[in-house]
DNA sequence: TATCGTTATATTTGATAAGATATAGCGATA
DNA sequence: TATCGCTATATCTTATCAAATATAACGATA
């Protein structure tokens, strides 16, 4: 049995979090799904958290993230900016990142 | 207005949490006052809570990390023991040089 | 053997976060 | 202008976790 080093990283922007796990695990549901209800429908999340939770991001990031439109064909729907694209790249580069620093410096000690 | 990226890391034994930012700045007042409850005191924290923290850290480790001792003169103590040490000193270096890590990998982006 | 400050443990209360439910509004299309 | 699936928002209930309270036990010392 032995010891795990594990990590949470987030972005914050003004205080409060703009991005973290479960956020960025979101974005690429909408991605995919091109819909807020689907993409949480998709992950077990309710709709109303899921969009509080884009919202949030929304209102702090500096450029828009996900862009939604309401009514019209098909109800209407919900798109990521390729400025969120390269945000959600971004951390989980870094996240991957971390993970494996932490791995060797664990290992390295032999706790 | 800029981006921050923040972190907490912890270390798991067999699933549970064994060691996280808390604990050790618990363990570390242990360390300073000699008594878990005085520790308590100092981080405003009630004794039950920090009792049940260092139970969990003691339960989990591969080696005890605080020894206590009850009635006696003064009462009784508790004491960081030196492989306890190592452990606070091994999570306070990996977590300053994630921070860091993580501030330049942010940096380099430019979002 | 009475005292003292401590560790050790159970129980109850309160606060906070999460979840469920309900409903309003939108706009292209037919 | 009726329909449709979606976004948007409020309200209420429930579950989870933290906090507070109470009490037992311990052993050196005087």
């Amino acid at each position: 049995m032995d010891y795990k080093i594990k990590s949470r990283i987030w972005i914050e922007a003004d205080g409060s979090i703009l991005l973290g796990e479960g956020r960025v695990q979101l974005l690429k549901a909408i991605d995919e799904e091109g819909s807020l209800s689907k993409a949480a429908k998709s992950l077990g999340m309710s709709y109303k958290k899921a969009w509080s939770l884009i919202d949030a991001v929304n209102s702090r990031a500096k450029k828009p993230v996900i862009i939604t439109s309401v009514g019209g064909k098909g109800g209407g729907g919900a798109q990521l900016t390729t400025y969120g694209k390269t945000m959600v790249n971004a951390f989980e580069n870094i996240n991957k990142n971390c993970w494996s620093y932490l791995d060797s410096q664990l290992k390295a000690l032999d706790l």
